[in-house]
DNA sequence: CTGTATCCAGACGGATACTG
DNA sequence: CAGTATCCGTCTGGATACAG
């Protein structure tokens, strides 16, 4: 037996698990990576657009749109020519990141 | 900026980044829940499929040899009259679990 | 009790073209 | 630069029936 207790992993109404939950808003194949991005600091749609390779503009914004929905990340259009807008995660998206960070590091150290 | 380094999170190479591998490891719509499950002590199949609610036995099946194969939990058949099946977390596992824990603390706290 | 075998509907994500 | 709009193939997971 764990040290924790362990509770209902899924409400018994309505049936859902906050973990499964919180991965799932995590995203779809491109989730985590995005949001592990932002944990270097602020990106352009763009910028992160090529850091995330393959990925469609369509389900780029709709990852983003996801995300700040959930007060992951923030929005902000700069005012400069060429319109671009910055993203950046939100301390409730940094406190997920942390996690994530940690994620990366069990999934090197092959414990 | 934030304190720890941001490389490349998706390999130049291949494309892969580790922590949507990782994440894609914990399984679709019901693997973090098992596994979150297992962090309280080895339980059997039909414990398991009672516990995840609506998870049909196939999925569960296969979500379970992922998990075995990747070396997250073993699989030991009981030799009783029931012919039951314990699954249980290995050390990887847990290693695991107690991430998927701070998941589950994250969602509670709404930082 | 612990699976395996089909079948199938819906979600997900990629390609492409177009707009402000 | 930063999206939006369609179309469409693929993958996932649920229902169901059958087997060791």
């Amino acid at each position: 037996m764990t040290a924790h207790t362990p509770g209902p992993w899924s409400d018994p109404v309505t049936g859902v698990c906050p973990v499964a939950e919180t991965l799932r808003l995590l995203g779809g194949k491109h989730g985590p990576t995005l949001l592990h991005c932002l944990t270097g600091g602020e990106m352009h749609f763009l910028e992160l657009s090529r850091a995330l390779g393959g990925i469609s503009r369509k389900v780029l914004t709709e990852q983003l749109r996801v995300f700040e929905a959930e007060g992951l990340i923030s929005r902000t259009p700069k005012q400069d020519a060429r319109r671009r807008v910055a993203y950046a995660l939100t301390p409730r998206g940094q406190a997920l990141g942390a996690i994530i960070v940690q994620l990366y590091d069990w999934s090197t150290a092959r414990v």
